[in-house]
DNA sequence: TCAAAAGTGTTTGGTGTACACCCATGC
DNA sequence: GCATGGGTGTACACCAAACACTTTTGA
C-alpha cells in the first residue's frame, strides 16, 4: 500500500474531584524525550489491539480502575470517551508519532494510585497546569485543554458529573463536582432542585447519610438517563 | 520503538443541502477492496503531511473548493472538523489502517464536482444512506452516523448552519438549512426574531433579494460569534 | 442552644411558543 | 387584485434566579 507507516499511540487525560479539586492524573517522565517532564500517561496501541482496549489497558495500569463493574456495585464502569487524534509530523522528536487523546473520568479513588510503570504519578490541579502551557512535554497541554473543555461542556447537558461521584452520593456532593470542574459557585437550593426533577438524572436510595455534617442528606445513584432536558447552566 | 506500525488515512463527511436535501458526497470505489460500492471520499496520509493538509487536500480533490478565501468574498473558508478516530484491529482487510474522520460542511456548489479521481462521485440524500447500514464500505456507515449526529448536535449550540449558505443569505434561506438537516418544520417568524437578535449571529449586508419569491427579503453575511445563546431549538 | 447543611415555598423577570396581523413584491 | 413569502406585535405559559424560611442532625 502507498502510505508512510507511523507509530499510533493513546494518551489518557484523567480527571477526578477530590476535597472540592478538580485535578489531572499525570507521570514524571523516566526516559527520553522530554525526560524529567511532566507528562499524560499514554502508550502505543499493541498489535492486533482495539483503541479503546489500549486506553483501558493504561487506564487500568495508572490507576488500577479496569473499567470492570464490581459485584454489587451499582454504577460500575469508568466513563471513557475518545476526545481527537493529533497528528503533527513533528509532535514527536522520536518520528512519526501519532496519538488518539481519551477522556476518562474517575471519582476519588479510595486506594492510592498503584501498580504504575511510571517513574512517578501523582494528581495535579487542572487549572495550576493549563496556567502554563510549557509544563507538559510534547503536545500534551493542547491535549489537556482540549479534553477539559470537553468535560466542562458535557456537565451541561450529560449527566456525566455522576462519573466523578462514588456508588452512592448526595446532591451536594454533586454540585461540588459542577463547582469544582466549572469554578463557580451554584446555589444550593435551585441546583438541588434541578437534579431532583430532572427525571432519570438521579435515583433514591432511601438511605441518608451525615458525612458532609448538618441535616441527614439522601444518597442516591447514578440514573438511566444520558441527556440533560433542559441542561444545567454554569451561572 | 516498540509498535506495529500502521497506515495512517483520513475519511470524509461532506456534507451540503440542496434544494431542501440533506445530502452527502459519496463516490462508488474503482478498486477492491469493496470495488463497485459506495463510499466516503478518502485517502492515505502522505509522509509529513498533517491530518488536517490531508484532508483539505481530499476535499479539494472532490469538489474543487480548496478552502481558500476568494477574492472579495465574505466567508470564504469551507468549514472543516475532526469527528472521531477508527482504529479497530480488522476494520480493512488489507491490513492495519486508521483512519481520522473528517467532517466538512459545503454550500450548494454552483459547478458540478469535478477533478474527482474516483470512478463515480455523487450527492446522495443523507436519510436514504442511514437508513440502510449495508449500503457503504468499510465502517463509513458508523463514521457518517457519527458525523451527522455531530453535525445536527452543532446547529444547536454554533452559527454553523451558515457554513451550507451561499456567501449572502435569507433568513429563509438559513432556515431552511435547520430544517433539512434536522427534518423538522421550524416557524418562520420565530426564527426570524430569534436569529436577527442572537448578537453576531448574522450581519445584514444592506440588500435585499426576491430570489423566494414574495415581499423582498434582506441579505445577511455570517456573523463573527462562535456559540449561539442561548441555542436554537430542534422543535 | 447553636451551627451547619438539607430541603421547600414564593416572588419575579425573562424567554420561548403560538398565532394574529401587516408589508412589499411579482403576476 | 391576489398570491407569496417577509417581518412585527402580543398574549400566555413556563422556567430559572433570588432568597425567605423550615427541618434535622451533631456538638
Amino acid at each position: 500500500m502507498d502510505y508512510e507507516p507511523v507509530g499510533l499511540a493513546t494518551d489518557l487525560v484523567i480527571l477526578t474531584v477530590r476535597d472540592g479539586r478538580f485535578e489531572v492524573l499525570l507521570i514524571r517522565r523516566g526516559i527520553p524525550p522530554y525526560q524529567h517532564r511532566w507528562a499524560l500517561p499514554g502508550g502505543f496501541v499493541r498489535p492486533g489491539e482495539d483503541l479503546e482496549t489500549t486506553a483501558r489497558r493504561e487506564l487500568a495500569e495508572e490507576t488500577g480502575l479496569t473499567g470492570e463493574r464490581l459485584p454489587g456495585e451499582q454504577g460500575g464502569r469508568i466513563h471513557l470517551e475518545q476526545v481527537a487524534t493529533y497528528g503533527a509530523p513533528d509532535r514527536d522528536p522520536r518520528g512519526r508519532v501519532v496519538s488518539v487523546a481519551y477522556l476518562a473520568l474517575v471519582p476519588d479513588l479510595p486506594a492510592p494510585v498503584a501498580g504504575s510503570d511510571a517513574a512517578a504519578a501523582s494528581w495535579v490541579e487542572v487549572s495550576d497546569v493549563l496556567a502554563d502551557p510549557a509544563r507538559l512535554a510534547f503536545d500534551h497541554h493542547r491535549i489537556l485543554t482540549d479534553a477539559v473543555e470537553r468535560a466542562r461542556a458535557k456537565l451541561e447537558y450529560s449527566p456525566l458529573a455522576t462519573a466523578f461521584c462514588p456508588d452512592a452520593f448526595t446532591i451536594s456532593e454533586l454540585r461540588g463536582v459542577y463547582e469544582a470542574v466549572w469554578g463557580t459557585p451554584l446555589d444550593p437550593r435551585n441546583f438541588h432542585r434541578k437534579v431532583t426533577k430532572t427525571t432519570n438524572f438521579v435515583t433514591p436510595t432511601g438511605q441518608t447519610t451525615t458525612r458532609d455534617g448538618g441535616r441527614p442528606a439522601q444518597l442516591f445513584h447514578r440514573g438511566t438517563a444520558t441527556t440533560l432536558h433542559p441542561p444545567m447552566t454554569r451561572t
